[in-house]
DNA sequence: TATCAATTAATAATTATTATTATTTGGGAT
DNA sequence: ATCCCAAATAATAATAATTATTAATTGATA
């Protein structure tokens, strides 16, 4: 899934951003990741193949890269940032006893909440988010878990 | 909504722990608190009437308490840990601009979901915790938000 | 009342993240 | 193609939140 060169720089420049070697190679790894990783794990991806990187550097292009929307900054209930290449809208599955977070989307819940939001009025409140939290552990850690 | 004396020692007791003066202390005043403190909110709440606890003393009170399900910890947005004396099923609605936790609780949602997840079937995955999460912001950070 | 495991206070250490600052660099202007 | 400079980076220090360590204290039991 993840973009070539081209289209990173496209995407970077579409947000009016510099193109650095340094926010290519975060962006790229992150959209390789397929698990929702912390910063630090990106940054043990990739430094070998840029041994100069700071591990700081790759907060702030994280940080940058959120900012401007091209990725999604996940919570997780042991308070450790990770990060999301994927954008739309999604829940997460937090799997305590692998440190997992997995994806999770069903079409049918979605649309529940939608339609529950829908008749609700909140008052001075403006709504920025909404979404289902399942927490959970694998009865068998090594094996992936499947829903029906 | 604080318990006296006699009940918070009784709680204490009924899960075997023993009856100090610092656990009696931190646990009124988390079920005094109506904000979903942080640890050093409480420890802050605290000290004047009782000088010589320690903030480290607070952690530890908590995550027993914790432990011993009679509160529960409360993951944020922002990664800082928050503490919350009400254990029944409820959804807490984060506001960013005030940095509040509001308790939300609905019925009918509540149903809905429950009857969404008896349809599903995760395999392999023993579901611990199942709720909403709603982030917002107020239109007016010095008044109250009402739902309707 | 004596005993002792559990708890606490004090403090050090750790982890995750952000701030600072001197240096470097991408990209628009010449 | 070179110049210029605001923006970005590397290196490192600082901060914030939390956990670990350890010697002293204490609640519960005998
Ligand atoms: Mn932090
Ligand atoms: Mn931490
Ligand atoms: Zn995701
Ligand atoms: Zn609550």
């Amino acid at each position: 899934m993840g973009l070539d060169l081209e289209a990173v720089t496209g995407v970077l420049a579409s947000k009016g951003l510099k193109i650095t070697h340094q926010r290519i190679v975060v962006y790229q790894a992150l959209l390789a990741a397929k698990n929702h990783p912390t910063a630090e794990q990106i940054y043990d991806s990739i430094k070998s193949q840029n041994p100069s990187i700071s591990l700081a550097t790759v907060y702030k292009t994280l940080e940058t890269l959120a900012e401007n929307l091209l990725i999604h900054k996940v919570s997780t209930p042991q308070g450790t940032m990770r990060y999301d290449a994927r954008i739309d809208n999604h829940n997460h599955i937090y799997i305590s006893n692998t440190n997992e977070i997995l994806d999770y989307e069903d079409e049918e819940l979605s649309k529940i909440l939608l339609n529950y939001l829908k008749k609700k009025n909140f008052d001075n409140l403006s709504i920025t988010d909404f979404k289902v939290q399942i927490k959970g552990e694998k009865i068998n850690p090594d094996k992936g878990i499947s829903i029906t």
